[in-house]
DNA sequence: CTGTTAGCGCTTTCAG
DNA sequence: CTGAAAGCGCTAACAG
């Protein structure tokens, strides 16, 4: 058994308060400070987390929920989140959701059981019912990359419509007008960056047949099969948007299986710029999120709660992205 | 305030011990549980297990260190782990180390002051100095892919040297003689691949020409920049060979960037069967880990020390590897 | 600055 | 089966 406060306190010959007080960075007089150091060296004494947060209620801990813990992105966040908090002396307690509603909703409130004084979310759920749980329990909680349906709830994130938008810009300007895009409808930021799409197309007066709009979801194979179809397609789209990192990276795929190239024979624009992005050939146009920042922005806005309490209404931060030039697209005329 | 159990107490008219008892699947009289379940409905009441964890001195939480948490491998053991201790009612505290030894230390103090059950890791260091503090805390560890120089703990693992061996064997069952290696002699498993590679070699009466070695390190870089280096020589391998995953993706970065092809320059071997393997081409044959099972092992082997306290001496599980067939040798003559 | 005291919310004897 | 009481290790008033 490791030894406790009080043993330190019998070694020392101080009381419980005194010895709290110095663990806690209050003044002592330097002899006992000398003696109190000792001790703990001696004894190896550390500090009982749990018995502090039973009496402080406060863990300095917070609960990470994933929709998937294996996703480079929510890895990538789950870096940048982990090097803020811990620069502030916090750790973090990790739920992976795996894309499920429910085990999500478990989750919160396993964190909820073990006290943590906040909460960040890469979401699955896009209704808020299954954070009523912390809003009860007057635990904060910031989401990222997906708001809630109603904006009920602080979150970091990246306007993806815009993004999108001006992303799809820059291929017409090359002079693409048959243009299919691989999204989804489900998921918040594919919904999102989809209508971008439809809105940049709309907005030069050009028109999307039905089957260059592919909604087959927002993962490896919903890119996959998509271009699939679009390759067996007797007219081709010049150009390809696809909408997030999984989905480009299937697209890219079932390209290399069919013998065409890219950008010669098809255009690619893609999302995310996530390391493997670097080893496919060519390298893809594309729209890049700021990751650190949606990590640390969401520490900083969380902190802030847990640590003044403030209330306020509820604060959407709202990052810009870039656009990573490859060669992916072909100029037209 | 959340609901505690005094509360509940109140409500029901019973004693504390008969819900504890009740809340701990004691046997209750089917009134009182009625009672009972009532009040924690009506109050929202869920256990504290900060309060419980302090009574029982166990947290149903395992500490995980992993030396970087955005990398695949990590991410997809993650997943593993989870889901295994998931079902086991335990949670995970998750630390990264950056690749930072004195970090990892420090991981794991703070996971101890945490009161972890257990801890599983995927270490930067092969020292055991770092589990020192485990040890004296009597809080068993597992590790995962990296046992210790000396063997001095719980380790889940593939048989690298064996699975590395057994691979070359094929590339020069195939017709190759002139091999490179990109590999690194820094980490554990990259040396003991590398060593399985020159015992295949060796066993074949081939010989390895210096410049066919490149040991600059287990990363996308090492690879990329080895490759590059091989790519440059005048008369330059038949085949490489690249020993993780890593190491692997920055190779054929640095070939597509060349302008020569695989395999109809130079053949590959890879290492690992993350889903990117599936959108290079050409499909890379590969070694392949049996991911879930490392995560199960550990799991199972740690909750064997958790819940019986088993002692006997360390446990080492070396798991088989598959062999992936790709198409990225060629058989040469 | 230091010590005494009273809990935080829960489990766990031990009687009844 | 149930209840009373003690205590896990720590912090937080409040006196001194």
């Amino acid at each position: 058994m490791s030894a406790t406060i009080r043993d330190i306190k019998n070694q020392t010959g101080l009381s419980l308060a005194t010895i709290s007080k110095y663990l806690n960075g209050g003044n002592v007089l330097p002899e006992n400070r000398v003696k109190i150091e000792a001790a703990i060296r001696e004894l190896h004494y550390e500090v009982n987390e749990l018995a502090r947060g039973l009496v402080t209620s406060r863990t300095k801990t917070v609960g990470v929920v994933v929709y998937a813990v294996e996703s480079l992105f929510n890895g990538t966040l789950i870096k940048y989140i982990g090097k803020a908090l811990r620069k502030l002396g916090y750790g973090l307690l990790i739920c992976d959701s795996d894309n499920d509603e429910e085990l999500e909703e478990r989750n919160i409130r396993y964190l909820l059981n073990k006290k943590v004084d906040g909460i960040i979310a890469v979401p699955v759920s896009s209704d808020g019912a299954f954070l009523k749980p912390a809003r009860e329990a007057d635990v904060p909680v910031v989401l990222i990359d997906r708001p809630l349906k109603d904006s009920s709830c602080d979150c970091v994130r990246i306007d993806n419509r815009q993004a999108a938008l001006r992303a799809v810009r820059v291929l017409i300007a090359n002079g693409h007008r048959d243009i299919a895009v691989i999204s989804s409808e489900r998921e918040y930021t594919a919904y999102e960056r989809y209508h971008g799409f439809l809105e940049a197309m709309d907005e030069a007066g050009l028109s999307v047949p039905e089957e260059y709009i592919c909604l087959g979801g927002h993962s490896f194979e919903g890119g996959n099969l998509g271009m699939k179809r679009l390759l067996e397609l007797s007219r081709k789209p010049s150009a390809v948007f696809m909408t997030n990192y999984e989905v480009t990276l299937g697209a890219v795929m079932a390209l290399n299986d069919s013998g065409l190239s890219c950008p010669e024979d098809i255009s690619f624009l893609g999302f995310d710029d996530l390391i493997m992005s670097h080893i496919i050939k060519p390298r893809i146009t594309r729209v890049v999120q700021p990751m650190s920042s949606l990590g640390e922005k969401a520490v900083e806005l969380l902190l802030n709660h847990i640590e003044n309490g403030e209330e306020l209404m509820t604060t959407e931060i709202v990052l810009g992205t870039g656009f990573m030039e490859g060669d992916s697209i072909r100029a037209l005329e």
